[in-house]
DNA sequence: CAGTGGTCTAGACCACCGC
DNA sequence: CGGTGGTCTAGACCACTGG
């Protein structure tokens, strides 16, 4: 594991640990970089991840500062693939209604750049929240480059099998939201009325070095539906 | 301007100019280094930025490689406040329905650490997109902080002026979305049927050294309502 | 194994905040 | 004006990709 992410994981576990709250300072720099035994860009790398993932924000002049937010039970938008982060007391299964080879939809070929005579993995399935249905999830995945999937896998996390079954590096995602009403096909797997609110998420995964290799929709039952989102203005 | 961030410009817009697509490769690093007279951390740190804002993805021992999404159309969920960037060719207007000074709701002072008896600005609008209904939105301007605002403003850019005519330099923002159904008053402003679904984002918006200033209730129009997300799985 | 990006250091100097 | 974070450099060395 490299320095700087050490450095980080370490300062947000103290964070953790003592409960800090919004805006209580950490120490200063020349601290850390004697703390850490690392020179100064290293702890500001460190510093700059936390600040990219929401934990800490940095102010020229005064001070590294706590942040959190106040919500609890929102599911966070960025830690992709795997709410888990945000959900950690709730209890998250899933049923797999079905998982086969076949050809891509055309628009899923089209999101992973295959032709339609491609063979992917198409799996669908249908996730709880603490015994309640959340979503209806299906997912392409491009087989010549996730090419093996079976049941178990399937119903546990696949993107850890992904990253550490098939050492796949995985590297970063667009996503597109629609709001709109609930199919009749999509209201009976979760249990609505048929043109109830709904939430549909499509994701495009690509690895590291920018091959897509899945596509998925998510149909998102409203009233489980809370997502949280943190931004950084200095983007421009 | 800091040499990162006019680096990062120069090469987004050398992007831009020559429409690079997907996956196309930028000069190497040592290249970009004796182009722009800058040494290498500092190139590392324009790319950096470009990969936060999603403009590129680098892989290491190959190169550096445009990062582009496909679909046109698309609200930028973190090209926070001011659309303006994805919707370019659109044409954005606001009717401002109401602009006063008040005391908050328990949700705004709340979100904003504010008393019940402390002063905000309190805007409401209605913003349109190409003549249709977008959005609807309610604002808490923390008073002290934002201390003067009128109708010429708040039917413009009210972060521009806040950036800009107040001097203040905005940080980082906590949104919080939900998925829900129109109740009578909003079906109202925005041209829809009563219960037609909808989209809520509530955002605390802060400056740099951490202070809330603004709390907002954004209610979209789903028919108008295609967000777009960029993110990256290396936080973990 | 050559090419290319990523990490880390030490140190100089700059820019901002708040007392 | 002292304290603190931010920028930038030069250079050593590491780690991954792809022919």
């Amino acid at each position: 594991m490299l320095k700087y992410q050490q450095i980080a994981e370490e300062i947000e576990k103290y964070i953790e640990e003592n409960e800090l709250q919004q805006g209580e300072k950490l120490p200063v720099l020349d601290t850390l970089m004697s703390q850490f035994d690392a020179s100064k860009s290293t702890v500001t790398k460190s510093l700059d991840l936390l600040e990219k993932k929401g934990v800490v924000f940095q102010v020229r002049g005064s001070g590294i500062f706590v942040r959190r937010h106040k919500r609890k039970g929102y599911i966070s938008l960025l830690s992709n693939q795997g709410f888990k982060k945000d959900l950690e007391e709730s209890h998250l299964t899933s049923d797999v209604i079905e998982l086969k080879v076949r050809k891509p939809t055309a628009e899923a070929a089209r999101n992973l750049n295959l032709e339609l005579a491609d063979d992917v993995y198409y799996v669908k399935r249908v996730r709880y929240i603490n015994g309640q249905t959340l979503c209806l999830e299906e997912s392409f995945f491009n087989k010549s480059i996730v090419t093996y999937l079976n049941k178990e896998i399937v119903s546990e996390s696949i993107f850890n099998y992904i990253r550490e079954g098939l050492g796949l590096k995985i590297g970063f995602s667009d996503m597109y939201l629609h709001v709109g009403m609930l199919t009749a096909m999509e209201a009976d797997y979760l249990g609505m009325e048929e043109g109830a609110p709904k939430l549909d998420v499509e994701t495009v995964f690509h690895l590291t070095n920018g091959q897509p290799f899945d596509f998925s929709i998510v149909t998102y039952n409203y009233e489980q539906s809370q997502f949280f989102l943190q931004a950084n203005s200095q983007l421009l």
